[in-house]
DNA sequence: GAGGCGAATACGTCATTGACGCATTCTACT
DNA sequence: AGTAGAATGCGTCAATGACGTATTCGCCTC
Protein backbone atom coordinates (compact mmCIF):
# COMPACT_ATOMS: atom_id res chain seq x y z
CA UNK A 1 0.00 0.00 0.00
CA UNK A 2 2.32 2.91 -0.87
CA UNK A 3 -1.09 4.95 -2.21
CA UNK A 4 -2.26 5.48 1.34
CA UNK A 5 -3.86 9.22 2.14
CA UNK A 6 -1.43 11.39 3.78
CA UNK A 7 -2.58 12.44 7.26
CA UNK A 8 -0.43 14.71 8.18
CA UNK A 9 1.34 15.12 11.53
CA UNK A 10 -0.96 15.27 14.36
CA UNK A 11 -4.82 14.19 12.37
CA UNK A 12 -5.50 12.20 15.12
CA UNK A 13 -6.96 15.14 16.92
CA UNK A 14 -9.49 15.65 14.41
CA UNK A 15 -12.71 14.49 13.39
CA UNK A 16 -11.56 12.24 10.93
CA UNK A 17 -8.80 10.89 13.04
CA UNK A 18 -11.22 10.41 16.10
CA UNK A 19 -13.73 8.23 13.98
CA UNK A 20 -10.49 6.53 12.19
CA UNK A 21 -9.41 5.45 15.79
CA UNK A 22 -12.42 4.71 17.15
CA UNK A 23 -13.18 2.18 14.04
CA UNK A 24 -9.88 0.50 14.76
CA UNK A 25 -10.70 0.37 18.17
CA UNK A 26 -14.26 -1.15 17.06
CA UNK A 27 -12.81 -3.82 15.22
CA UNK A 28 -9.84 -5.04 17.54
CA UNK A 29 -12.52 -5.22 20.42
CA UNK A 30 -14.78 -7.22 17.95
CA UNK A 31 -12.12 -9.23 17.02
CA UNK A 32 -11.26 -9.94 20.48
CA UNK A 33 -14.90 -11.14 20.80
CA UNK A 34 -15.46 -8.47 23.51
CA UNK A 35 -18.12 -7.04 21.55
CA UNK A 36 -21.05 -8.67 20.31
CA UNK A 37 -22.18 -6.11 17.81
CA UNK A 38 -26.16 -6.19 16.47
CA UNK A 39 -26.25 -2.65 15.42
CA UNK A 40 -24.62 -0.07 17.47
CA UNK A 41 -24.40 4.08 17.85
CA UNK A 42 -21.11 3.85 19.41
CA UNK A 43 -19.47 5.37 16.31
CA UNK A 44 -18.47 9.29 16.36
CA UNK A 45 -21.13 11.71 14.89
CA UNK A 46 -19.66 14.09 12.70
CA UNK A 47 -20.74 17.57 13.37
CA UNK A 48 -22.24 17.84 9.85
CA UNK A 49 -24.60 14.66 11.01
CA UNK A 50 -25.49 17.14 13.64
CA UNK A 51 -26.28 19.67 12.22
CA UNK A 52 -28.54 17.59 9.32
CA UNK A 53 -30.91 16.13 12.13
CA UNK A 54 -31.06 19.67 13.63
CA UNK A 55 -31.70 21.27 10.71
CA UNK A 56 -34.40 18.74 10.19
CA UNK A 57 -36.52 19.03 13.06
CA UNK A 58 -36.10 22.80 14.26
CA UNK A 59 -34.60 25.83 12.44
CA UNK A 60 -32.44 26.85 14.86
CA UNK A 61 -31.05 25.63 17.96
CA UNK A 62 -32.72 27.85 20.05
CA UNK A 63 -35.67 26.97 18.86
CA UNK A 64 -34.83 22.98 19.28
CA UNK A 65 -33.70 23.30 22.77
CA UNK A 66 -37.53 24.38 23.12
CA UNK A 67 -38.18 21.41 21.81
CA UNK A 68 -35.95 18.80 22.96
CA UNK A 69 -34.75 20.95 26.29
CA UNK A 70 -30.69 20.30 24.56
CA UNK A 71 -29.33 23.78 25.72
CA UNK A 72 -28.32 25.57 22.94
CA UNK A 73 -25.02 26.00 23.42
CA UNK A 74 -24.44 22.68 23.84
CA UNK A 75 -25.95 21.96 20.65
CA UNK A 76 -24.01 24.92 18.90
CA UNK A 77 -20.54 22.75 20.32
CA UNK A 78 -21.55 19.73 18.64
CA UNK A 79 -22.76 21.97 15.55
CA UNK A 80 -19.30 23.38 15.17
CA UNK A 81 -17.36 20.54 15.45
CA UNK A 82 -15.91 22.05 19.14
CA UNK A 83 -17.30 19.15 20.95
CA UNK A 84 -18.71 15.70 19.86
CA UNK A 85 -21.54 14.62 21.41
CA UNK A 86 -21.37 11.12 24.06
CA UNK A 87 -22.84 7.86 23.32
CA UNK A 88 -26.45 8.73 25.05
CA UNK A 89 -26.42 12.02 23.37
CA UNK A 90 -25.90 10.04 19.94
CA UNK A 91 -28.64 7.83 20.92
CA UNK A 92 -30.91 10.82 21.31
CA UNK A 93 -30.10 12.69 18.33
CA UNK A 94 -30.94 9.76 16.19
CA UNK A 95 -33.98 9.25 18.38
CA UNK A 96 -35.08 12.72 17.33
CA UNK A 97 -34.55 12.31 13.37
CA UNK A 98 -36.45 9.44 13.17
CA UNK A 99 -39.11 10.09 15.81
CA UNK A 100 -39.44 13.73 17.26
CA UNK A 101 -42.65 13.13 18.04
CA UNK A 102 -42.19 10.55 20.48
CA UNK A 103 -39.63 12.78 22.09
CA UNK A 104 -41.76 15.89 22.46
CA UNK A 105 -44.39 13.17 23.80
CA UNK A 106 -42.18 11.92 26.25
CA UNK A 107 -41.71 15.22 27.53
CA UNK A 108 -44.75 16.77 27.53
CA UNK B 1 -36.66 27.94 61.64
CA UNK B 2 -35.21 26.09 64.65
CA UNK B 3 -35.65 22.49 63.62
CA UNK B 4 -34.54 22.87 60.80
CA UNK B 5 -32.39 19.66 59.38
CA UNK B 6 -29.05 19.16 60.37
CA UNK B 7 -26.77 19.34 57.26
CA UNK B 8 -23.36 18.34 58.98
CA UNK B 9 -20.29 20.11 57.10
CA UNK B 10 -19.92 19.00 53.60
CA UNK B 11 -23.48 17.90 52.50
CA UNK B 12 -23.03 20.14 49.60
CA UNK B 13 -21.68 17.42 47.80
CA UNK B 14 -24.22 14.99 47.96
CA UNK B 15 -26.83 13.97 46.02
CA UNK B 16 -29.10 15.71 48.24
CA UNK B 17 -26.68 18.68 48.31
CA UNK B 18 -26.67 18.75 44.45
CA UNK B 19 -30.46 18.55 43.89
CA UNK B 20 -30.91 21.66 46.53
CA UNK B 21 -28.26 23.58 44.70
CA UNK B 22 -29.92 22.95 41.66
CA UNK B 23 -33.39 23.87 42.58
CA UNK B 24 -32.17 27.20 44.33
CA UNK B 25 -30.08 27.99 40.87
CA UNK B 26 -32.86 26.83 39.37
CA UNK B 27 -35.36 29.45 41.38
CA UNK B 28 -33.40 32.15 40.81
CA UNK B 29 -32.85 32.19 37.61
CA UNK B 30 -36.36 31.44 37.18
CA UNK B 31 -37.26 35.00 39.11
CA UNK B 32 -34.67 36.68 36.71
CA UNK B 33 -37.00 35.86 33.82
CA UNK B 34 -34.04 34.01 32.40
CA UNK B 35 -35.81 30.52 31.84
CA UNK B 36 -39.42 30.47 30.57
CA UNK B 37 -40.12 27.22 32.07
CA UNK B 38 -42.66 24.95 30.23
CA UNK B 39 -42.14 22.01 31.78
CA UNK B 40 -38.04 20.74 31.49
CA UNK B 41 -35.85 17.76 32.64
CA UNK B 42 -33.22 20.45 33.92
CA UNK B 43 -33.37 19.03 37.05
CA UNK B 44 -31.01 16.59 38.36
CA UNK B 45 -31.98 12.91 37.98
CA UNK B 46 -31.29 11.01 41.24
CA UNK B 47 -29.92 7.88 41.40
CA UNK B 48 -33.10 5.43 42.43
CA UNK B 49 -34.84 7.17 39.62
CA UNK B 50 -32.13 6.05 37.08
CA UNK B 51 -32.43 2.89 38.45
CA UNK B 52 -36.31 2.83 38.46
CA UNK B 53 -36.26 3.64 35.01
CA UNK B 54 -33.72 0.80 33.64
CA UNK B 55 -35.54 -2.05 35.88
CA UNK B 56 -39.23 -1.00 34.12
CA UNK B 57 -37.55 -1.71 30.88
CA UNK B 58 -34.47 -4.03 31.35
CA UNK B 59 -33.38 -6.79 33.77
CA UNK B 60 -30.01 -5.74 34.11
CA UNK B 61 -27.89 -3.32 32.71
CA UNK B 62 -26.30 -5.44 30.60
CA UNK B 63 -29.54 -5.89 28.76
CA UNK B 64 -30.53 -2.27 28.70
CA UNK B 65 -27.04 -1.90 26.89
CA UNK B 66 -27.87 -4.34 24.33
CA UNK B 67 -31.29 -2.44 23.63
CA UNK B 68 -30.16 1.11 24.19
CA UNK B 69 -26.61 1.41 23.50
CA UNK B 70 -25.63 3.14 26.56
CA UNK B 71 -22.77 1.41 28.06
CA UNK B 72 -23.59 -0.72 31.29
CA UNK B 73 -20.82 1.33 33.50
CA UNK B 74 -21.76 4.15 32.87
CA UNK B 75 -25.62 3.17 33.56
CA UNK B 76 -24.09 1.63 36.33
CA UNK B 77 -22.49 5.01 37.73
CA UNK B 78 -25.23 6.77 37.25
CA UNK B 79 -27.55 4.12 39.54
CA UNK B 80 -25.11 4.64 42.08
CA UNK B 81 -25.13 8.07 42.09
CA UNK B 82 -21.33 8.06 41.37
CA UNK B 83 -22.60 10.14 38.08
CA UNK B 84 -25.49 12.16 37.28
CA UNK B 85 -26.32 11.76 33.75
CA UNK B 86 -26.74 14.65 31.90
CA UNK B 87 -29.48 16.78 30.07
CA UNK B 88 -29.21 14.82 27.52
CA UNK B 89 -29.10 11.76 28.96
CA UNK B 90 -32.16 12.88 31.19
CA UNK B 91 -33.86 13.38 28.40
CA UNK B 92 -33.07 10.03 26.58
CA UNK B 93 -33.91 8.03 29.78
CA UNK B 94 -37.32 9.91 30.15
CA UNK B 95 -37.74 9.10 26.53
CA UNK B 96 -37.02 5.58 27.23
CA UNK B 97 -39.07 5.18 30.05
CA UNK B 98 -42.31 6.50 27.92
CA UNK B 99 -41.73 5.46 25.16
CA UNK B 100 -38.98 2.17 24.74
CA UNK B 101 -40.29 0.90 21.87
CA UNK B 102 -39.80 4.16 20.33
CA UNK B 103 -36.04 4.37 20.69
CA UNK B 104 -35.66 0.28 19.85
CA UNK B 105 -37.17 1.60 17.05
CA UNK B 106 -34.83 4.08 15.84
CA UNK B 107 -32.23 1.93 17.06
CA UNK B 108 -32.96 -0.66 14.73
C1' DG C 1 -21.50 -28.00 49.51
C1' DA C 2 -17.65 -26.82 46.64
C1' DG C 3 -16.48 -24.78 42.32
C1' DG C 4 -17.45 -21.94 38.42
C1' DC C 5 -19.45 -18.19 35.76
C1' DG C 6 -21.75 -14.08 34.45
C1' DA C 7 -23.45 -9.94 36.44
C1' DA C 8 -23.44 -6.27 39.96
C1' DT C 9 -21.06 -3.30 43.01
C1' DA C 10 -17.29 -0.52 44.27
C1' DC C 11 -13.21 2.52 43.77
C1' DG C 12 -9.51 5.04 41.41
C1' DT C 13 -8.22 7.45 37.30
C1' DC C 14 -7.95 10.70 33.31
C1' DA C 15 -9.07 12.38 28.81
C1' DT C 16 -13.29 14.73 27.18
C1' DT C 17 -17.32 16.85 27.46
C1' DG C 18 -21.11 20.05 29.19
C1' DA C 19 -22.20 24.50 29.88
C1' DC C 20 -21.16 29.01 30.79
C1' DG C 21 -19.23 33.97 30.08
C1' DC C 22 -17.94 37.25 26.83
C1' DA C 23 -17.05 39.31 22.36
C1' DT C 24 -18.19 39.50 17.51
C1' DT C 25 -20.99 38.80 13.50
C1' DC C 26 -25.25 38.03 11.25
C1' DT C 27 -29.98 38.20 10.61
C1' DA C 28 -34.60 40.11 10.31
C1' DC C 29 -37.81 43.78 11.39
C1' DT C 30 -39.22 48.60 12.24
C1' DA D 1 -29.82 53.22 9.53
C1' DG D 2 -30.86 51.19 14.29
C1' DT D 3 -32.17 47.77 17.40
C1' DA D 4 -33.17 43.13 19.20
C1' DG D 5 -32.51 38.37 18.97
C1' DA D 6 -29.88 34.59 17.37
C1' DA D 7 -25.54 32.42 15.76
C1' DT D 8 -20.59 31.85 15.88
C1' DG D 9 -16.23 31.70 17.98
C1' DC D 10 -13.04 31.14 21.79
C1' DG D 11 -11.45 30.35 26.49
C1' DT D 12 -12.36 28.10 30.83
C1' DC D 13 -13.26 24.63 34.54
C1' DA D 14 -16.02 21.64 37.19
C1' DA D 15 -18.08 17.39 36.15
C1' DT D 16 -18.95 13.50 33.48
C1' DG D 17 -18.00 9.31 30.48
C1' DA D 18 -15.78 5.26 30.31
C1' DC D 19 -12.35 2.16 31.46
C1' DG D 20 -9.26 -1.10 34.44
C1' DT D 21 -9.37 -3.75 38.21
C1' DA D 22 -10.93 -5.98 42.50
C1' DT D 23 -14.52 -7.78 45.35
C1' DT D 24 -19.06 -9.59 46.13
C1' DC D 25 -23.37 -11.70 44.72
C1' DG D 26 -26.51 -14.89 42.87
C1' DC D 27 -27.39 -18.96 40.13
C1' DC D 28 -26.38 -23.19 38.09
C1' DT D 29 -24.25 -27.78 37.80
C1' DC D 30 -21.48 -31.09 39.24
Amino acid sequence: MSDEADFGHSDVDTEFGRDLLASVREALAHKRGEIELPYRVYETMPATRVKEIRRKVAKSPKEFERRFHIPARTLEGWEQGRRAPDVAARVLLTVIEKDPEAVERALS
